[in-house]
RNA sequence: GCUGGGAUCGCCUAGUGGUAGGGCGGCAGCCUGCUAAGCUGUUUGGCUAGAAAUGGCCUUCCCGAGUUCGAUUCUCGGUCCCAGCGCCA
């Protein structure tokens, strides 16, 4: 669990790190409240401790057949008061130190660069070269094909849904199929999860305090209030914005072995995004859109293995970009861009010979023990219980490699050629 | 959704209105030459004293509320699991 002993053993490097994201997390205000909730907390201690005692007596008094002392219950009675006055006192720090503790941002990694905003975001890499330098827009090229119908979509269920058809809708299998089988060849299990979640765990896996407004929520349908044969939904339940969340639920609340670590998972699941506050950006097309395939690696590591695994893992990233020929780059994510539970995060960026910029396919994060504090996933080692590390990497972003597969490999007839690694998986090289 | 049974440490399991016990596994140590066993200790989380070694206390029997001086035990409400019925792509 995190607590607030966590946050005072850690308080130099959380300060540090506070500084270097330009973040106003008010730490002061926590240690504040810790403080003062210590206290009562110590005072309802040495209560309930003469509570036992008193009660003690009592049993061993009945025991032997004594008759009892009234006053000696009254005193007890009076014992209770206290408690419960101090246990309401308590109650009126916890929740807000408890909701301060769950969205504290991580202590970022020494590696991560400084810098206020995206634009100071550093690159890294450069793999390949473009296979066109320019080309139409993924959406006037779809539609000549007659494979993408956003108006539709528009009017059945709202602006960013849309029907894929044909060869187009086939792409979305052969990279949902493609992406998994290249994971499973590197020993990762695949996962296919539940995709609505409890609030309790979806607090656990991200910053919900920010987060809750890009999730759909699910709730009872008042028409469907009191029917007989309809489960009731009595939790909160959160429609899945990527799997990575219902995978670090599966590892919630778990002891392991260190023999079982590290645990690789892969998981595919649809991903449900509001993206509220994205209005203007992205507005034609499916690059961002409110649903979308994902197939992503979730990790469980010990905490001295985790650095090599965000190697490993953005490589498995690259790999999937490499065989589908796909120029794109390598982004380390500044201090101010980084957001709360990563200590460290990759973006794998891809040239996208429409508008000449290299757009984001894959972020890759290392978030230490942050999710693992929250969600309780700890390892056994030598007898002693220690906090994994969890980590997280976009394999593929299915409607978004969609449009970096359209856009790179069109062609000037106005045909879209299959890169080779699909073709067994398309059935053919060619659409259009 | 209905009826019945259940939930106790990482796993299995006892128990009762009065300090939660045992086994397995893990860890530490002891003993021992022999394919592995035996013995001892330890194995929820937190607050606090101390430089530390250690100590004091609280908490924990699925969750919440109630009764009580005292609830793992009794009452009420819920969650999940198992069996059966119902419904269902």
């Amino acid at each position: 669990m995190i607590t607030t002993r966590y946050v005072r053993e850690h308080i130099d490097e959380i300060n540090e790190s506070m500084k270097k994201r330009h973040s106003d997390y008010p730490v002061a205000e926590l240690l504040d409240l810790d403080e003062k909730s210590r206290k009562i907390s110590t005072e309802l201690q040495e209560l309930r401790a003469k509570r036992n005692t008193g009660s003690l007596e009592v049993a061993q008094a009945k025991k032997q057949n004594k008759v009892v002392d009234d006053s000696k219950v009254a005193e007890l009675s009076q014992i209770k008061k206290g408690i419960e006055e101090k246990e309401e006192e308590l109650l009126k720090y916890q929740g807000r130190i408890d909701y301060l503790l769950m969205n504290m941002p991580n202590v970022l990694h020494d590696s991560v660069p400084y810098g206020k905003d995206s634009g100071e975001n550093t690159e890294i890499k450069k793999w390949g070269t473009p296979r066109r330098k320019t080309s139409q827009n993924h959406v006037d090229i779809l539609k000549k094909l007659n494979l993408l119908d956003l108006e539709t979509a528009a009017k059945v269920s709202g602006a960013r849904f849309y029907y894929l058809k044909g060869d187009l809708a086939l792409l979305e299998q052969a990279l949902i199929r493609f992406a998994i089988d290249v994971m499973i060849s590197k020993g990762y299990t695949l996962i296919s999860p539940p995709f609505m979640l409890k609030k309790k765990y979806y607090e656990g896996a991200t910053a919900l305090g920010d987060f809750e407004e890009a999730l759909y929520k699910v709730s009872e349908p008042k028409e469907a209030q009191g029917a007989q044969n309809l489960e009731k939904i009595e939790d909160e339940l959160f429609l899945i914005s990527t799997s990575e969340h219902p995978m670090a639920a599966l590892v919630a609340e778990n002891v392991f072995s260190t023999r079982d670590l590290p645990i690789k998972y892969v998981g595919i699941s649809p991903c449900f995004r509001r993206e509220a506050g994205a209005h203007g950006k992205d507005t034609k097309g499916i690059f961002r859109v409110h649903q979308f395939y994902k197939v992503e690696q979730f990790v469980v590591t010990g905490q001295e293995e985790s650095w090599d695994m965000f190697e490993e893992m953005i490589k498995n990233s690259e790999d999937i970009f490499q065989k589908l020929g796909l120029h794109y780059r390598i982004v380390n994510i500044c201090t101010g861009d980084i957001g709360i539970v990563a200590a460290k995060k990759y973006d794998l960026e891809v040239y996208m010979p429409s508008s000449g910029e290299y757009r984001e396919m894959v972020s890759c994060s290392n978030c230490t023990d942050w999710q693992s504090l929250r969600l309780d996933i700890k390892y056994d080692e030598k007898g002693k219980r220690t906090y994994a590390h969890t980590l997280n990497s976009t394999v593929s972003a299915i409607e978004r490699l969609m449009v970096a597969i359209v856009e790179n490999y069109s062609n000037d007839d106005g045909t879209i050629t299959v890169p080779d690694a699909l073709v067994p998986y398309m059935g053919k090289n060619r659409i259009g």
